[in-house]
DNA sequence: GTTGCTATCTATAATGG
DNA sequence: TCCATTATAGATAGCAA
């Protein structure tokens, strides 16, 4: 929709790409408010722009009426979605059942067992993304990030960081 | 947008309006995948057709993810929301937590599916690692780790980016 | 609930100021 | 660093199946 047109992959250009988001984003939340108008719907977006910041829509009703009917929905509609109360109650009772079974035939491997091991790697993929998550932060910061709000003290430590690294880049250069 | 301009109030008749939805419904979530892949940005988009089912998107992160980042948004950009945060945070960690079983759990129960689905977990964990150690290289390097060694353009592209950054960050000071 | 057609309206990429 | 313009690509209203 434009003098030329474009392929759907992510824009590498920063300014190109904020410039698209300001546009899209306004065309996009039109198409929201229409379509919840023409068609009388209950209807809710989020999203962060490139820079972090929120923007958000919501039909009449608040945003927490549609996410509170939307974790109402949810069990309900197991097909397009993965996390489905049903099936889980289903598999529990499955695992429950067969572990039972296992623990009377077998002597290894009881339910619990299999639970905690579970949970184990469940943690170990928790801490995982904690650290994960840490380092993001630190390259965001690297990155000049400035998205979120500040103390001026942090401010210049993102200086100094920064003044550091790019003086160990220069030498290196 | 069609044969003929229409204003935008509730189309009353219910047939029509259930084919406008249908139609603008593609539109609406062919829009919100293009800009979450042209800007790379987190969104998500929640629907209840005029039939009332539910439809909806997000972009890669899990809609509770993207949830979460909006909840933990919230009270920094509009207090004037009113989100009952407490009863929202307990539906999505008990969503996070179900569907974390769910998916552990899977749909068949035998011994060989808790098997696959701890093979599951250990390679989640495998890539969570391998996306670690690439986000401490990029760390390292940023930090301006000259260690190892680098073509003149990869020391450039260093220089550039921590340039970028620290005017960045320079500006939000 | 959906799809195909197509004239028409709308969004927007590139450009200019 | 932003707004305005404009030529194109894209979306869709009305109709029909």
């Amino acid at each position: 929709m434009g003098r030329a047109k474009i392929q759907i992959k992510r824009i590498e250009n920063m300014m190109n790409r904020q410039v698209t988001f300001s546009k899209r984003r306004n065309g996009l939340l039109k198409k929201v408010y229409e379509l919840s108008i023409l068609c009388d719907i209950d209807i809710a977006l989020i999203m962060f722009s490139p820079a972090g910041k929120l923007v958000m829509f919501s039909s009449k009703k608040s945003f927490e009426d549609i996410l509170t009917r939307f974790l109402a929905d949810l069990p309900q509609n197991q097909r397009e979605i993965k996390c489905n109360e049903e099936l889980l109650q289903t598999s529990l009772q499955k695992l429950n059942y067969e572990s039972s079974l296992a623990s009377q035939c077998s002597s290894s491997s009881s339910r619990d067992s299999i639970r905690k091991n579970i949970e184990d790697l469940c943690n170990e993929i928790k801490e995982c993304k904690i650290k994960l998550e840490e380092d993001t932060k630190k390259l965001r910061i690297l990155h000049g990030d400035v998205s979120k709000k500040l103390s001026m003290n942090e401010v210049e430590e993102h200086e100094v960081i920064l003044n550091e690294a790019l003086s160990k880049v220069l030498q290196k250069k």
